[in-house]
RNA sequence: GGGUUUGUAGCUCAGUUGGUUAGAGCACCACGUUGACAUCGUGGGGGUCGUUGGUUCGAGUCCAAUCAAACCCACCA
């Protein structure tokens, strides 16, 4: 036959150009863009018209302008395989992909790209600048759609979305007027987390704690009576500037007689109040705490407690600023060396302490951020947060793994507001507008032509934007039509279930869950599903700072998603972190091409099969790997169930390397290649034809390509896998069959380990006697007789029953059930024959003394199921007997 | 300070509700061009399951303590 002739499908589909042949060496250069086009061009990727039910996901959308690192393959590869397997089950599958429009990390990227044309934003003005973005998105937007694509993703592309489209934006206008409306959103000065770099306010999330050294300066505050004053310590030397107070625990009985007296702020005239407040740990520094309202969320809690003055020193750009006195355009690490210089000169630095304390730093550019108090948006967040986490108490939202739950719940209960208004220009902007008569603020969904409050149509908007996530928390429902109460909304909300990455379940999974509450009254999935980080092979995160990366597209180039995805996906337990080791993709490939090479070789042997059933009296082999194959793919459905995709990935390995192709396909070339007995070979045509279809469909959403590669060369029936069902064999299992191969294998295998350890030579054949202890190891074995002459290099193989005279001159294993001989005139070596049968011998006796032992234990009876108690006496029996046939064979021997 | 995860063969990891002699891949050694596959086949060596206690007839598996590593959260200046 030819491969070639079975080809008609993928000749077809489009002009191809190249034959697709079946090499010896699986290519998926030479498919992988062909099936993913033809998926595609046919509309496999939307969801069905009907089905038994509905499945969808959301893509958690990545940077549009960014590039996919492996955290992403991983990411999409989970959930194609998710999606389709629950499109093979039949469900109509939508999942719906899109980008994110990332304000910070986009903007900063374009301000990179102006400043090398010698341009600040500002320079352009906020129209043009986005403009540029806008440009900059048109041109490197594609890149990760297309990367994604690349994966193989089935994702619904007439489906996509942009957080910045017309549509989310709507959205997010939305549902900012409705939370506002409710007060639940509000503004006013804080303090909040500011970067310098950025130049923009930063939710308490997106600052990183990282521990540094530094220095504890304790600097005293003399009196304002000429008095001694009072000793306070600080890290931040030059935010003395901005204290507006001294405060110490009010039961401090060091310093009683100083609260409600003065001090003298030193380098300035000011005199602050020394005041009481529990906040101050007694048993740090010097006891004493230096109260700086604007630069500390501390001090601007105390500020507020006692009504203080908030002195701001500082810029946007963490210069200091009027009130920093001297040090006025200093930046704030160079007013810091100052004003501890002037401070010793002054002969007010009591001491320096290097310490180790964490430092707040800005996520995206690892800038300490600097607290400041400033005019922002807050989302208020108790009312929110409370059917937030009741979704997740009463179990309406599952956490995968479970313990996730944990993470999330205590994050919400200890949830502060949310800062959302972002001092960009690239994002949603605050659709508030200010009057410039009145000075009322109104805010609408679209521009008001007038002030509500006045009349007065001198309004400007709030020039800030929105925090990204923002939109990004009403992704689930803002990509399915929201707030148009659209079909797709009605049929696919709540989505069954996201996957994502452990280090955004506050960033996101959060966020969207009290949106979707609040928005569709119910949550956005039923289940998320939390995937760990990818590591390198030294177990560190990939950055770019380490360089340690690995780029996903030449892993591709090289190895071709299905490999890429098979090794993201195998040895993947939920929720843990992935090592990555290059090596792994060889053994990925293998697998590949070892499913490749068992089609060449199913398909070779079937050209002029005849379909039909396989119901016909099978014989062992068939029977076996039916029922084999029955129970994988039950345990593989079993996994999906569990999402434990990295568990699915192992059995289906298991079962077609060591079971289909080391045994069965070995097995099934007897009855092939004997042309005397067309039924037989009919039989295994038919079995072979079976278990590859059904391995392909179950291997699937796993790896795509080289399946549906696969699946077109057996030109079955119409269309593509994707569309196939999935395989639920049913009536196959066969105890009988099972437990007479393994016995075949284990004498088998015991053959041929006779032959490697006596040197025999592989081409010579062996004349083969099995002593047999009873009627049913006969009938297996006899059964077996042709497997075992074919694999185990037989010329003859003989039963006998037990007490039949042993060949002279033979090897021999004792196994349970059948003794193996060997005849082996010549090539016997007598001394390692007896050696080895020593040993059996020893282990045996070992065996006997601790299946006695604990048949003899009283507890061991009572207390343990008659089934286990069975079983070890059962087992105790055979070892008697093998123990019996071991020392005949040794008495023989000697 | 609180929390989570991990510790099983040289390396990477499986081990489901406690029940044979703890498994696989990679690596290693020996042999092998039998008409699917050398990206392969056959055989082999290699582990007192981090440590110490406890519960149990029985523990890699449950409990406690302890050591080590990684991560997350937290307002001690």
């Amino acid at each position: 036959m030819s491969a070639r002739g079975k080809n008609m499908r993928a000749e077809e589909y489009g002009k191809m150009g190249e034959e697709s042949r079946m090499d010896t060496v699986y290519d998926p250069r030479r498919t992988e863009s062909k099936w993913y086009r033809f998926w595609e061009e046919s509309g496999c990727f939307r969801p069905a018209d009907d089905g038994g039910g509905n499945f969808s996901l959301v893509m958690p959308p990545p940077n549009v302008t960014g590039v996919l690192h492996l955290g992403h393959a991983m990411d999409i590869a989970l959930q194609d395989i998710l999606t389709r397997y629950h499109r093979m089950r039949g469900l109509r599958a939508l999942w719906v992909p899109g980008t994110d429009h990332a304000g910070i990390a986009t903007q900063a990227k374009v301000e990179e790209h102006l400043r090398g044309e010698g341009l600040s934003k500002d320079d352009l003005g906020r129209e043009a600048f986005l403009s540029r973005v806008w440009d900059w998105k048109e041109e490197h937007g594609g890149a990760i759609t297309a990367q994604i694509r690349r994966l193989g993703a089935s994702c619904d592309w007439d489906a996509e979305r942009f957080t910045l489209d017309e549509g989310c934006s709507r959205a997010v206008r939305e549902v900012f007027v409705r939370l506002y409306e409710k007060d639940l959103i509000y503004r006013g000065n804080y303090i909040v987390n500011w970067c310098p770099v950025c130049r923009t306010a930063i939710s308490d999330i997106e600052v990183e704690h990282e521990e540094q050294e530094g220095h504890l300066w304790h600097i005293r505050y003399p009196g304002a009576d000429g008095g001694d004053g009072i000793t306070v310590a600080t890290t931040r030397p030059e935010t003395m500037l901005g204290d507006t107070a001294v405060a110490v625990h009010p039961e401090d009985e060091r310093y009683r007689h100083l609260i409600g007296k003065y001090v003298i702020l030193p380098l300035t005239d000011k005199k602050i109040p020394v005041i009481a407040d529990e906040y101050v740990e007694r048993d740090f520094g010097a006891g004493a705490v230096k109260i700086t309202p604007a630069h500390d969320p501390n001090d601007f809690e105390v500020g507020r407690r006692h009504n203080l003055e908030s002195v701001n020193i500082l810029n946007e750009d963490a210069t200091l600023n009027e009130n920093g006195l001297a040090y006025q355009g200093l930046d704030r690490y160079e007013a810091r060396r100052r004003v501890v210089a002037d401070l010793e000169t002054a002969g007010l630095l009591v001491r320096t302490e290097t310490i180790n304390h964490s430092v707040g730093t800005c996520y995206r550019c690892g800038t300490p951020v600097e607290p400041r108090v400033s005019r922002q948006w807050f989302v208020r967040m108790n009312t929110l947060a409370e059917p937030a986490l009741q979704a997740v108490r009463s179990g309406r939202l599952e956490f995968v793994p479970e313990r996730f739950s944990k993470i999330y719940i205590s994050w919400m209960e200890n949830i502060r507001d949310w800062c959302i208004s972002r001092q960009l220009w690239w994002g949603h902007r605050i659709p508030v507008w200010y009057c410039a008569d009145c000075g009322a603020e109104t805010c609408a969904g679209e521009e008001p032509p007038a002030c509500t409050s006045c009349g007065g149509t001198r309004l400007t908007q709030d020039p800030d934007v929105l925090d990204t996530w923002f939109s990004s928390a009403l992704w689930p429902f803002s990509t399915l039509g929201w707030p148009e109460e659209t079909r797709r909304l009605k049929e696919f909300y709540p989505t069954t279930v996201l996957v994502t990455g452990r280090d955004i379940i506050f960033f996101w999974v959060a966020r969207m869950i009290f949106m979707g509450l609040e928005f569709m009254g119910d949550v956005p999935f039923r289940r998320v599903m939390i995937h760990g980080l990818i590591l390198d092979a030294q177990g560190r995160k990939m950055s770019k700072s380490l360089g340690n990366g690995v780029d996903p597209l030449e892993l591709i180039e090289h190895y071709g998603a299905d490999t890429l995805r098979f090794t993201l996906v195998t040895g993947n337990t939920p929720g843990n972190d992935l090592r990555f080791h290059p090596e792994r993709l060889d053994a990925s490939r293998n697998f590949l091409n070892k499913i490749w090479n068992a089609a060449r070789f199913v398909l070779m042997n079937t050209a002029d099969a005849v379909p039909g059933e396989t119901d016909g009296p099978l014989a062992l082999a068939e029977r076996w790997i039916l029922s084999r194959y029955e129970d994988a793919a039950r345990r593989v459905t079993g996994a999906f169930q569990a999402f434990d995709l990295g568990e699915a990935c192992r059995l289906l390995y298991e079962f077609i390397w060591n079971e289909f192709c080391d045994w069965y396909i070995e097995l099934a070339k007897n009855p092939l290649y004997d042309r005397e007995q067309p039924q037989a070979r009919l039989a295994a045509q038919r079995v072979l034809l079976l278990v590859l279809e059904g391995s392909l469909r179950l291997l699937h959403p796993f790896v795509p390509f080289i399946t549906e590669e696969i699946w077109q060369n057996l030109a079955k029936s119409g269309g593509t896998l994707m569309a196939q069902s999935w395989p639920a064999p049913d009536g196959y299992r066969d105890e009988e069959a099972e437990w007479q191969m393994s016995l075949i294998i284990e004498v088998i295998r015991a053959v041929r380990n006779i032959r490697a350890d006596m040197n025999v030579a592989p081409g010579r054949k062996a004349d083969i006697r099995l002593v047999v202890a009873g009627p049913e190891e006969h009938a297996a074995l006899e059964a077996g007789r042709g497997y075992i002459k074919q694999l185990a290099g037989g010329e003859q193989v003989t039963l006998l029953t037990a007490p039949a005279a042993q060949p002279p001159q033979s090897a021999s294993a004792v196994l349970t059930g059948v003794t193996v001989y060997v005849p082996l005139k010549g090539l016997l070596d007598l001394d390692k024959e007896v050696a080895r049968t020593r040993r059996e011998i020893s282990a045996a006796l070992e065996t006997e003394a601790r299946l006695e032992k604990k048949l003899q234990n009283a507890g061991f009876i009572a207390q343990a199921p008659e089934a286990v108690i069975a079983g070890e006496r059962e087992k105790l029996e055979k070892n008697k007997i093998r123990l019996k046939e071991l020392r005949l064979r040794l008495a023989e021997l000697q």
